[in-house]
RNA sequence: GGCGCCGUACCCAAGUGGUAAGGGGGAGGUCUGCAAAACCUUUAUGCACCGGUUCGAAUCCGGUCGGCGCCUCCA
């Protein structure tokens, strides 16, 4: 399968090549897990799994590693500022560890609803201390670092490609227009590799290292770990679209200031949800979480419909009403494969990988067309409109479009099948015979033409959260989501 | 102040030179005792606005207005 994909470092749509033959290395940036992830950060890793899944649907296998930032930072490089995880800590009496591991299990609890395929490496930076310092040693060999105020800093001065992928004209920014610039810094754009000061008396974390206790700066871990799982040059690094100017600017650096050759191949950066007073924020108070979502009656899935309604690379306007339709459009495709299921005589087909065997040309050129899509820089929203199109389709019969279907959910990941046979299994048996029972009750009624009670008796079960329908084979109900 | 993105119907949203995908919602119809569901039909001579390039522009260029993001931890 073709596969282009847009390439942040050069702006330009790339057509995709591995180092290694069918394997994809990509790193992408995990959760800093101080609190809940909003649904904002969560429509990023649905990004990295859309990814994922179309990678590994055109054949590759994917060494997806992911980072879960445990170590407090700053606010800042500068110093200043209150550390998150300590302000956490502080608020709600747990330690620091305790906090990290519950927010980190919060976060895969969430992904997991989401059908998010979990990484193959999820490594947590406070296990990595070490191999930062040794890559900051690498640093200070080569004579990219200094120490000033007792912190390590990077000198981007000695790195000419600075900011070339942000495409930063360092000349032209205002450095500290919007906040202090740290006095020990040389150039205003050097970051810190590591602290050994913090104005915060009890900093819980620190680790010992050859410039005294302290803790790693923010940048390093994701230059550390992806280095140490996938080597000192992989294919793809992706992360949110905010990571850019600076987080990913940093990292490039340091990581080729060490090793001196280029590092990743593909830069892939997902756009921010957006609701009515702009980006998702956590400082604003309350915000919204999937649990909040669930709460509200919505099903994780819809969300992840919802975000595969829009391409990675545009800002999404999140509301409810969209979120509403979002959830309408799921159920109604829930419905009609369940539809499908139902009418479907022989499915001996669906288990086989190879599915080409069983489709028509039309059903060929439909998938066709989708993996065309899919392919163009994982175009997903025309991914669906393929989706739609085969199950509206007149002449595919109901056996090809399971099939079909089938295939394309494994880039959608909505569980289409599970859910829509799961949808005819209807309530717990007990409940179940108390339906049948009303039901006889009002079809009796309705043959002596007694519709007041017939009408009566469908009141209860709309009650009872059941939704029936009168065919010309008689009536059928089921539980209302 | 610098950099970047965006403005498409009631809503969400594709499309980036060849005459507006898809979903939701609305409307009409078929079916029905009535509903619901399902199915069918329909819903932007139009893509913020003004100029320009072109045989042809939502798509390219210039300008205007409006929105958003990054430059500060951030998805």
């Amino acid at each position: 399968m073709q596969m282009t994909l847009y390439n942040t470092f050069d702006r330009t749509l790339e057509e995709f090549e591995t180092l290694e033959e069918q394997v994809v290395s990509m790193y992408a940036c995990g959760p800093t897990v101080y609190n809940y992830a909003h649904i904002g950060n969560l429509r990023t890793y649905l990004f990295e799994d859309f990814l994922r899944r179309v990678l590994e649907y055109s054949g590759f296998r994917v060494k997806h590693v992911m980072n879960i930032t445990d170590v407090g930072h700053l606010t800042g490089d500068n110093d200043e500022g209150e550390d998150k995880m300590v302000k956490s800590s502080r608020e709600s009496g747990k330690s620091v560890w305790e906090i990290a591991g519950f927010y980190t299990d919060a976060f895969f609890r969430d992904t997991k609803k989401l059908n998010i395929i979990p990484p193959t490496v999820a490594c947590k930076a406070t296990d990595h201390i070490q191999d930062m310092i040794k890559l900051i040693q690498r640093l200070e060999e080569k004579g990219h670092t200094y120490t000033a105020g007792g912190n390590v800093y990077f000198s981007i001065d000695t790195f000419p490609d600075y900011g070339k992928m942000a495409g930063l004209r360092l000349e032209e920014l205002q450095s500290g227009a919007r906040i202090e610039v740290d006095t020990n810094k040389r150039n205003p754009k050097d970051f810190a590799l590591w602290f050994t000061r913090s104005k915060f008396e009890n900093q819980a974390m620190v680790w010992d290292s050859p410039w005294g206790k302290g803790y790693p700066g923010w940048h390093i871990e994701c230059s550390a770990m992806s280095m140490k799982y996938l080597g000192e040059q992989f294919d793809i690094h992706c992360g949110g679209t905010d990571h850019i100017n600076v987080h990913h600017t940093n990292e490039i650096a340091q990581s080729e200031a060490a090793t001196g050759k280029p590092w990743v191949k593909y830069w892939l950066h997902g756009e921010f949800l957006i609701d009515d007073s702009g980006k998702m924020s956590k400082s604003k108070g309350e915000f919204l979480t999937l649990s909040l979502l669930e709460e509200k009656g919505y099903d994780p899935l819809d969300y992840r419909y919802f975000c595969l309604g829009a391409h990675y690379r545009s800002q999404l306007q999140f509301s409810f009403d969209a979120l509403d339709s979002a959830r309408n459009a799921r159920l109604n495709l829930l419905e009609r494969v369940s539809d499908f299921l139902m009418q479907s005589e022989d499915r001996s087909g669906l288990q086989d990988q190879d599915i080409r065997k069983y489709i028509s040309e039309k059903g060929k050129s439909l998938l066709a067309r989708f993996q065309e899509y899919i392919g163009r820089d994982l175009n997903m929203p025309r991914g669906l409109s393929v989706l739609w199109k085969v199950i509206k389709d007149q002449d595919l019969q109901s056996d090809e479009k399971l099939l079909l279907i089938k295939e394309m959910d494994r880039v959608f990941g909505l569980s289409l099948l599970e859910r829509a046979s799961e949808e005819r299994k209807g309530l717990e048996p007990e409940t179940d015979a108390e339906v049948e029972i009303l039901l006889r009750e009002r079809s009796e009624a309705r043959s002596v033409r007694d519709y007041s009670r017939a009408d009566e008796i469908r009141d209860i079960l709309q009650v009872m959260g059941i939704e029936i329908k009168d065919t010309a084979s008689g009536t059928t109900w089921r539980k209302k989501v």
